[in-house]
DNA sequence: GTTAGGG
DNA sequence: CCCTAAC
């Protein structure tokens, strides 16, 4: 007779074994997030500003622009997905699952730049843009699946993403007030943040001690903008930018999948950046960066140029979720087909009158970009691929170019990319990368002094670059190696439909919890993007979801029946460990489950 | 490749 | 959902 541990769920209904565990290795933390693709283009925009503009900058501020919402073009294909349920238990599974193409997504103007001049006065789809009140607009119109169509600019680079900018970040000579830019950028919290609850910004923000004078703008916005401070971001930006030194070896896409805020932490992705580039700019982006989009440049300063990237149209989009999904999981999960996409590596490209300027050492006036005619023709590309970034020091871990068509291996919410259109640019012109990369490793500009005068903030709260710059390079030890090439994308969330519940309860109510593989056989065998692993983590949670208070519980609820028997069957099989194991599903039958649950408190069986 | 747990 | 340890 084997004496069981006795459980110490008599008195809370029940709860995880104690059972120790072997210690596992310390594993590195870095504070990484995924890199979220609008701190791409915010960070494309800030880079286009460091180069053009000149250095008496020093009233420079973007504003942010607001989308309230974004409409999205969605095509929606039903994919019905016969459901080859068998298995004997008739185990129910999700009938279908809807497919959706996002082909672009568009942000309406919706009066937030009026104090942003240069966007408001035109919206200028395609170059041969006019000229207005001195206001040089210049289009930007990439597209690569129809829409506003490509222009001359494109013609090129025939591989660039299709991302147009618009109204995503604004350049203005106005500084704005912080409440402004906070109540811009808070309304964009319900559509680009992926999470449900916002105290993880909290923590994050503490995490990286800011000073408590940045401490006095609590919106979640501001919060959300401290949180994009950290160092983490930082350098990933400054990866995106090519600025890293060659000898620093970071890998341009590095980035560490694990996040740190928590239990369920990866459901909380942040999107809000707030980013102070290199040189003199401020930048500060909402989220909503992806239509399309033109480049606009202000007037004021001769010698120098100032553009304003107003949107991005990305490429189409293949998304899939199940019809009972929320709105708000669709919401997400094109968030984070978004983020994938661009997060996963893009570069910048730049044209003038169609041509890509691929030296990254020449200056605009040498390239002719600052001229009035040529400003009117300069257009900017989104590449799919790493960004131009260093190669990593560590010989033996090879950086891997990102192939998006591997990403859609992970997830159907990846972004479908024409194959054929990746890497153009690297493949036909191998060299260029190490050329972009290795001519600007000079370290960034140390003035900071556009902002620093801003009064009520802390000048931490701007970020100085040098000192950011410097955390991050401690907090990640440059040589650290990059483990893995980081490259690998976190699968989409999946959140559990009540059916898969069901489904996953009945089976675990047969097989008990500890043949997971024969759980996913018996009831999910058709469903790939659920692994025996997910199941296991998803019972794990449905215990715990029902040990908790309802109130306490999140998401699509779970039926309480359904709770019910995940409890009854956590206490079953809690006390039956293994016993069972060898007996088909029918020997449980009948299985008495409350009469299993009321001998819990027993200590032996 | 699985299972079990921590993150 | 990811990552590991330990089978």
């Amino acid at each position: 007779m084997v004496f069981k541990r006795k459980l110490d769920c008599v008195s809370v209904g029940f709860d995880y074994p104690n059972i120790p565990k072997a210690p596992r290795s310390c594993r590195r933390k870095v504070i990484n997030k995924r890199t979220d693709a609008m701190d791409l283009l915010a960070s494309l925009a800030g880079k286009l500003l460091e180069e053009c503009e000149s250095s008496s900058a020093s009233s420079n501020a973007f504003e942010v622009n607001n989308h309230e919402s974004f409409g999205k073009e969605i095509k929606q294909e039903d994919h019905l997905k016969s459901e080859s349920s068998d298995q004997g238990n008739s185990v129910s599974r999700p009938a279908y699952e809807k497919t959706c193409v996002v082909n672009s997504f568009s942000f309406p103007d919706d009066g937030i730049l009026e104090r942003t001049p240069v966007s408001e006065t035109k919206n200028v789809k395609c170059e041969g843009v006019a000229e207005e009140t001195g206001d040089v607009i210049v289009n930007t119109g990439f597209e690569r699946d129809g829409g506003l169509g490509a222009d001359a600019c494109n013609l090129e680079d025939a591989t660039a993403l299709g991302v147009q900018f618009q109204k995503s970040v604004c350049v203005d000579g106005d500084l704005k007030s912080p409440s402004r830019v906070n109540g811009s950028l808070a309304r964009q919290g319900n559509h680009t943040k992926l999470g449900r609850d916002d105290d993880d910004d909290e923590k994050l923000y503490s995490y990286h001690k800011f000073s408590s004078k940045f401490k006095s703008y609590r919106s979640p916005t501001i919060r959300r903008i401290r949180k994009s401070l950290s160092s983490k971001y930082w350098k990933q930006m400054a990866k995106d930018l090519g600025h890293y030194r060659a000898d620093a070896g970071v890998k341009a896409l590095y980035r560490k999948r694990k996040s740190c805020y928590g239990y369920n932490a990866w459901q909380r992705e942040t999107n809000y950046k707030r980013r102070r580039s290199p040189d003199r700019s401020s930048v500060v982006t909402s989220e909503g960066g992806l239509s399309s989009g033109s480049v606009s440049k202000l007037p004021e300063k001769r010698d120098s140029v100032k553009l304003s990237i107003k949107s991005f149209r990305i490429p189409e989009l293949f998304i899939e979720v199940p019809e009972t999904a929320t709105v708000g999981s669709l919401k997400r999960t094109v968030m984070e087909a978004v983020s994938v996409l661009l997060s996963g590596g893009i570069r910048v490209g730049v044209l003038v009158h169609g041509k890509k300027i691929r030296d990254d050492k020449k200056t605009l006036s040498q390239t002719g970009i600052s001229s009035e005619e040529n400003l009117t023709n300069l257009g900017f590309t989104l590449e799919p691929g790493p960004s131009k970034a260093p190669l990593p020091l560590c010989s033996q871990d090879p950086l891997v170019p990102i192939d998006p068509t591997n990403l859609s291996e992970r997830s159907a919410a990846s972004p479908t990319l024409d194959t054929e259109t990746h890497h153009s640019d690297d493949v036909a012109n191998p060299g260029n990368i190490v050329d972009n990369n290795h001519l600007e490793l000079v370290p960034y500009q140390k003035e900071i002094t556009v902002d620093e005068e801003k009064p009520s903030s802390d000048p931490r709260a701007l970020v100085p670059l040098p000192s950011l710059e410097a955390e991050a390079l401690a907090i990640v030890p440059l040589n650290q190696k990059p483990k893995r090439t980081e490259l690998a994308q976190r699968r989409t969330r999946r959140p559990f439909s009540v059916t898969e519940v069901e489904a996953l309860v009945q089976a675990v109510e047969e097989l008990g919890t500890g043949r997971w593989r024969d759980v996913k056989l018996r009831a999910f065998e058709d469903a790939d993007h659920r692994t025996y692993v997910d199941l296991k983590d998803k019972w794990k949670t449905l215990v715990h979801t029902a040990s908790i208070s309802p109130q306490q519980r999140r998401g699509e609820p779970v039926p309480q029946e359904l709770l019910d028997r995940v409890l009854r069957a956590y206490g079953y099989w809690s006390q039956h460990q293994g016993k069972h194991q060898g007996r088909g599903a029918a020997a449980h039958k009948d299985l008495d489950m409350n009469r299993g649950r009321a001998l819990e408190s027993g200590v032996s069986v």
